[in-house]
DNA sequence: TCTGACAAATCGTCCGATAATTACATCATT
DNA sequence: AATGATGTAATTATCGGACGATTTGTCAGA
C-alpha cells in the first residue's frame, strides 16, 4: 500500500523519490561517508535498504553517475563504485550551456581573454620541470603539424589546456577545458586558419613558453594577453558582422 | 528475441542503450531540431519509435533532464519539453566538483581574482540604466544589512554577481553564479567578517558603483581588483595556514 | 454561469523475468 | 605445474506489463 500524497494544502513542492534518494546519496558521497574507491552497495541491496522499486533505485544511481559522483560497472564484483569528480564534467556541463544557449562567439572569447593570461601567470611560477618538457613536447608537435590545419587545432587547443593545467589550479584547468573545445568548434572556419595566423601563433607560443621556462609571471601573463588578443580579433574581423553563433 | 552482440573481436566499446538514445536525442536538440518549449514525444511514443523498452527510454530521458536540456512534467499535456540550459547549471555542476575534489579554498578566489575585475570593467562599459539603478537597490540593501552577518554575506553575494549579470556574458555570470555560492559557503567562518572587514568591503562597493555609474571601465576594473585583492587577503590571513578547504 | 464529478493522457513507481557481462573457480590437457 | 577451456555465480542492463498519481479537459447539473 503506498502512502497517500495527496494532502498538500498549497503549492507544495513533491520531490520525486529518486531525487530525494540520489541527495541522501550524494550527501553521504560528499560527506565523506562514502570514500572515492568505495563501493555502494549493490542495487538490490538499496532496493531493500529504501524500500523503493529497483527502477527508483536506479534512477538515483543513474543521476549521481551524470553528475560524475559514481561510476557503475557490470559483471560479478560490479557495482557502483564512488568517483572522484574531476574537471572534464565542468567542462563537460559547459559545454552543454553553450551550445544549448547559443552562446555568441565573443562570449566565449570575452571570457577566454581574462582567463588565459592569468592562467600563463600561474604556470610561469608554478611549473614543474617535467610540465615544462611536456609542454616543449607540445609545441614542437604543433610545429610539426604546421601544414595540417586540422591537427594544428587540435594540438594548439592541447598546448592551451596544458597552459592551465601548469597553473595548478583544477578550477582554472576545468574552465579552459570547457572553453577550448567550444572555441575549437567555434571557429573552426574554412579558409580562416591561414598560414599567417598560424605562423604567428606559433612564434607567440615560443615566446610564452619562454617566459614560462624562466618563471617570469609577468610576461607570460603580457604575452599571453597580446597572444589572445590579436588571434580572437583576427577569428572577429573574419567573423565579422558579429553575430557569430558557435556552432 | 533480442540480438546478441556478442560479436565483438577486438576491445569494442559496447555503450549503452540509454546512453546512445540519450546522445541521438540530445544532438537533435542542440542542432535545433527540437527548439525550446517544443515537447519531445511521450515516452510511450519513443518506445514504439525505438523499439527500446520504457525503462531504457526513461533513462535516457532522465539523462537529458539532468544535464538540463528538458524538463518533464506530469498530468495530461504533460511530458518532456525542451529547455533553454541556464546558468545555473553550471553552478551546479561546479558546486559538485567543488566539493568533491575538496577543492581549495584558495584555487577558488585565484579564478575569482581573475574574473571579477573583467567582469566589472564589462558592466562599466555596458550596463544600462535599469541595471545601474538594480545595483544601487542592492548596495543600498547591503548598507541596511550591515549590522546582521547573515544577510549581509548573501547581500553581498548578490551584489557581486548582479556585477557579472551587467557584464552581458552570460557565460561570465554563469562562473560567477557558481563561483559565488561555493566562496560563499568557504568564508561563511564564524568570528571572521568582523566589523571592519565589512565596512571596508561596503566602501569599495560604492566606489566600484560610482566607476560603473561613470561607465569608466578602467577604474571600475582597478577598483574590483584591489577589492577582491584585499578580501582574499583577509580570509586567507584568517584561514592560515592555507590547507583549507571547501567545507 | 459556475461547480463538481468524471474521463483521458501522461509520467512515476513497482514487480518479476531474462539477457549480457564480468570475475572467479574448476578441471582437463599437456 | 602451467595453461587453456569451460562452467558458475554475481551483478547490472533491459524488457514488458501493471497500477498509482497528477494534471487537464469535458460535461452534466444546479
Amino acid at each position: 500500500m503506498r502512502i497517500s500524497l495527496d494532502t498538500r494544502l498549497w503549492n507544495l513542492q513533491i520531490p520525486k523519490a529518486s531525487d530525494v534518494l540520489a541527495s541522501r546519496l550524494r550527501d553521504r558521497i560528499l560527506s565523506g561517508e562514502f570514500g572515492p574507491g568505495m563501493s555502494l552497495p549493490a542495487e538490490r541491496d538499496l532496493v531493500s535498504q529504501s524500500g523503493l522499486g529497483r527502477a527508483t533505485v536506479r534512477e538515483s544511481l543513474r543521476i549521481l553517475e551524470i553528475e560524475g559522483l559514481v561510476k557503475t560497472r557490470r559483471g560479478r564484483h560490479g557495482g557502483t563504485q564512488v568517483q572522484q569528480p574531476n574537471s572534464t564534467l565542468v567542462a563537460r556541463s559547459l559545454e552543454i550551456f553553450i551550445l544549448g544557449s547559443r552562446l555568441r562567439l565573443d562570449s566565449l572569447l570575452e571570457v577566454r581573454e581574462t582567463i588565459e593570461p592569468a592562467s600563463a601567470a600561474l604556470a610561469a611560477s608554478r611549473r614543474t620541470d617535467a610540465e615544462l618538457a611536456e609542454l616543449e613536447r607540445l609545441t614542437a608537435g604543433l610545429e610539426q603539424a604546421f601544414d595540417y590545419v586540422e591537427a594544428f587545432l587540435v594540438a594548439n587547443v592541447n598546448w592551451h589546456v596544458a597552459i592551465a593545467r601548469m597553473s595548478h589550479n583544477p578550477l582554472l584547468e576545468g574552465f579552459m577545458e570547457a572553453l577550448a573545445s567550444a572555441i575549437l568548434a567555434g571557429t573552426d572556419i574554412a579558409d580562416f586558419n591561414s598560414d599567417e595566423i598560424r605562423r604567428d601563433a606559433l612564434g607567440a607560443h615560443r615566446r610564452i613558453q619562454q617566459a614560462i621556462r624562466d618563471q617570469d609571471s609577468e610576461a607570460a601573463r603580457r604575452r599571453m594577453a597580446r597572444h589572445i588578443q590579436a588571434y580572437d580579433a583576427a577569428v572577429m574581423r573574419r567573423a565579422h558582422p558579429a553575430v557569430v553563433e558557435v556552432r
